[in-house]
RNA sequence: UGCCCGAUGGUGUAAUUGGCAACACGUCUGACUCUGGAUCAGAAGUCUCCAGGUUCAAGCCCUGGUCGGGCAGCCA
């Protein structure tokens, strides 16, 4: 596992190298990850994670975990558990630095009651309409509030009953006093606190007041002593009153807020409101439904954590926005499983074979190698008998030129067993669809015997009929057919795929699948890679296709279908 | 005639901070193979958004454009 070190530098180290340099904070690096507990993390926040606790560890620094829990209608504790859950199963430590925003309610208090103390800060009349009306445009300037200029008395007074919960929710909130006619909209006396009568998942019914994001998350990071604050590109407008509010009560320590550009994958839609949106609306089965590209989901999927941090290593850092390709992804994701999955034998649609002149009532243990790129992983015996399953798409009656599968009077080597040869087709006289292969084996051509090392082009995987377990097996494809799902012109729940979840039941796999652990990743020879599913039972198998194998196979096909 | 940010092969990023544009994914060839997997070898593809300027030298600096993105929640 060496996927760090020689990654070329983004510009993000460059100016915390530089700091290092100039000793800013004493050459110290903290950093944070500061989610909002309102939805499930998705792989654009793994790369925050892995930038944030990436840059924290090659700095020899630390790194926050944060719930920036600021808005009770929206949170909830199911959130926090599954952030914290994920941000660990992707391989990062916290130690002891978790932090809340809402533990710092009290001191945020006395924050803004010094800013009112100073003039800085004013309670506000206006409801939330007019406030957005005095706001002006972004063209236009915006007017003063008529309460903008009460004294500091009235405004301690005030915001002491706001706290006191003396007024109804939207009655009255707290601005920050900056310039009503600044090109920068935040700049416009924003609110910084507001009335919200609603129980808050950690300080239940005591507040009633709750502070707003731009006061909350700069004073939270001074109050951690953070150093370099990293956050996605559309917070750059906030920065000037970042630096406002900190600067005006001035803090020790100011960190610096650093912007970059969010993930976008092609496919798939990245938004916490469009993934709420196809959880509630059932349009995929859940936050970790293998579609989605939650933390969650993937790891339902078969992902690994390894293969995640891989693919935030090679995106890189940068400041223009961006769609990564999702083949990115999935390169990553088999060059991890390729050195570690087990390869096992599964059929998925099964076709019996039957081997003539195999004595009947025979079984033969065959050896098979657990992992060509791995020696460690040893072998394990799988049983050979007469009657076999193999690939429907493995047989074809009329093959294409280049087709190296079985097809009549042709031979093909079984993996790990012998060469056999298509003899004879028995067919529904009714469907016409093939019910029985009838092949002779060769039994020179045994694997790992010497004798014979007759060549043929095809090797087909294969499960004894007799001693095969049953398993469902779902397959998966993206979620959306087009690259840019939510381009705006349509509703983007237009493109979802609908081949984008396929249930196979009624699978054939080698009976050393029976018994398996959740989540074990597995390499189904010639298919893909499969992991098994938290439904699954000693009973029944239920394995994910993580995904597929690249098919070369498959490619020659699209071309000389177009 | 608001403010802020960005622009380098198809995609994502680099470029020793001003020195003959590189890496990865993808694509295409070929070799090898008891996985049409993996691996290996190779190829095509960017004259760096445009126009000026500074300089011996500009993807990097300056000026002006063009195009794209963000901002008018009592969300974050």
């Amino acid at each position: 596992m060496s996927n760090e070190s020689t990654a070329s530098s983004n510009f993000i180290e460059d100016i915390i190298e530089s700091d290092i340099r100039n000793n800013k904070n004493n050459g110290e690096v903290v950093t944070r990850f500061p989610p909002e507990p309102n939805g499930y993390l998705h792989i654009g926040h793994a790369k925050s994670i892995c930038l944030n606790f990436g840059l924290a560890k090659k700095y020899k620094g630390r790194c926050h975990l944060r719930f920036d829990d600021t808005n009770p209608g929206k949170e909830d504790v199911e959130y926090v558990d599954s952030i914290m859950e994920d941000v660990k199963w992707l391989g990062f430590d916290w130690g002891r630095h978790l932090y809340y925003a809402s533990d710092y309610f009290d001191r945020l208090y006395d924050y803004a009651v010094q800013l009112i103390k100073e003039g800085k800060a004013y309670v506000c009349d206006l409801n939330a309409d007019e406030i957005r009306k005095y706001r002006g445009t972004l063209k236009e300037p915006g007017k003063e509030s008529p309460y903008r200029n009460r004294s500091v008395e009235e405004n301690l007074d005030l915001f002491a009953r706001m706290k006191a919960g003396e007024f109804a929710n939207g009655e009255r909130v707290l601005r920050a006093k900056i310039d009503m006619k600044s090109g920068n909209i935040n700049m416009r006396d924003p609110v910084i606190y507001r009335i919200q009568k609603s129980e808050h998942h950690r300080t239940g019914n005591i507040w009633c007041i709750y502070p707003m994001y731009d006061f909350t998350h700069c004073l939270s990071d001074s109050l951690e002593e953070i150093t370099h604050s990293i956050c996605t590109l559309e917070f750059e407008n906030n920065r000037p009153l970042y630096d406002w509010v900190l600067d005006e009560l001035k803090v020790k320590r100011h960190p610096q807020q650093i912007e970059f550009a969010r993930l976008n994958l092609n496919y798939t839609v990245m938004s916490k409101r469009r993934l709420l949106e196809l959880v509630k609306g059932g349009y995929v089965k859940g936050w970790d439904d293998p579609r989605m590209p939650t933390i969650s989901g993937l790891r339902r999927r078969g992902f690994t954590p390894e293969a995640i941090r891989d693919f935030c290593e090679r995106i890189g850092v940068a400041k223009a926005d961006s769609v990564v390709d999702i083949a990115l992804l999935e390169h990553c994701l088999r060059e991890d499983l390729n050195r570690r999955a087990a390869r096992v034998m599964a059929v998925l649609r099964p076709v019996k074979v039957i081997i003539d002149n195999y004595p009947e009532g025979k079984t033969e243990d065959l050896q098979a190698e657990n992992n060509p790129e791995d020696a460690l992983a040893g072998t394990r015996m799988i049983p050979f008998s007469r009657e076999l399953y193999i690939e429907e798409e493995d047989f074809m009656e009329n093959p294409p030129k280049k087709y190296f599968r079985l097809s009549l009077g042709q031979e093909v080597r079984l993996k790990h067993a012998y060469i056999i040869k298509c003899k004879r087709i028995v067919k529904d006289e009714k469907t016409g669809q093939v019910n029985e292969l009838h092949c002779s084996y060769d039994p020179k051509t045994k694997s790992g015997s010497s004798e014979e090392n007759r060549k043929v082009k095809g090797t087909l995987h294969w499960v004894s009929a007799q001693h095969a377990a049953d398993a469902e097996v779902r397959l998966y494809e993206h979620l959306f057919s087009k690259e840019n799902p939510d381009s705006g012109e349509e509703d983007y729940k237009k493109n979802i795929n609908p081949l984008s979840f396929e249930l196979l039941t009624g699978c054939k796999v080698e009976p050393s699948l029976l018994n398996v652990k959740h989540g074990t990743n597995y390499q189904f020879l010639r298919q893909g890679y499969f992991c098994v599913d938290p439904d699954s039972s000693g009973k029944m198998p239920v394995f994910n296709r993580t995904v597929s194998l690249r098919d070369t196979w498959a490619k020659i096909k699209k071309k000389e279908g177009k």
